[in-house]
DNA sequence: CTTCCTGCAAAGCATTTGCATCCAT
DNA sequence: ATGGATGCAAATGCTTTGCAGGAAG
């Protein structure tokens, strides 16, 4: 459930990255803090709609994700290859360990890589950037059964 | 242009990964092998058409490039976003770089990161089995302009 | 021959957009 | 008040599928 504390540090979040709070976006930024993996626009909806009473709209769902993307409030994965999952996540660079029995997602932060990567890149002539990481692998859980 | 030479290298390239050799799956790798960057099925089709007289139906190029991607004749990129890439690529582990600039793509070999990688997942009781990496960067080319 | 493949057109589906209405400020 | 946000439905565009005819072994 989303308590009034909850909604209150999601409104103030949107508001430091100068996106109006309207109802629908802190509905759906509370939704996101509880889903403990990435979800689609379309699976988040219908839990929107279908868990927590909400009137929202699947375009205003598109365009809330698209808008916290820019903002860099989600970050938007496509580990699944066809459909594109959003996840509420840490501010700072890290990288994504996806297990690939149960799609649970964990957080790899502390990336020391980028040493790495300016070499390899320089290699080839290139000013890196930015880089993404994505490992794929199995859970404890999942290994044991 | 295609060459037979090349026509000859690419089925067999088909049969090694018993993938029936037709016409229109030689056509396509041999398009595909002189793409320097990534291609979407849409502009790669509208090239076999237009550029190639081929008369291959859009449905094939989606059919035929799904099935090298299973037989990873063909590597299938998302950098974009949005629409999924395909790249004739090397066999062996690699990475790439992508402009941002240009979308040129390079291959990064020599990849050394297996170990950080387990380190990293063995942190959180997972097992890595596989891990992609991309690099967005700035070619010399583009930098200069 | 027989099985798999292809082209076409139609269907499927995630995502975007137009527009009248509504809400936050 | 008033400009941005929303909901709905229609549109868009990539990708898949059904099916009759065609090609490969």
């Amino acid at each position: 459930m989303t308590t009034a504390a909850q909604e209150t540090q999601v409104t103030e979040l949107l508001r430091s990255r100068g996106v109006r709070p309207t109802r629908q976006r802190v509905e759906l930024l509370a939704a996101l803090a509880e889903e403990p993996n990435d979800v689609t626009a379309q699976s988040l909806w219908r839990r929107l709609r279908e868990e927590r009473g909400s009137s929202v709209g699947l375009a205003t769902v598109y365009r809330t994700l698209s808008l916290l993307r820019e903002q860099e409030v989600v970050d938007a994965l496509t580990h699944h290859g066809d459909e594109v999952c959003y996840r509420l996540c840490s501010e700072s660079h890290h990288h994504h360990l996806v297990c690939r029995r149960c799609h649970r997602v964990v957080e790899l932060d502390g990336c020391d890589l980028d040493a790495w990567v300016a070499d390899a890149a320089a290699v080839h002539g290139f000013t890196a950037t930015a880089h993404h990481l994505e490992v794929e692998g199995e859970c404890a859980r999942c290994a044991a059964s």
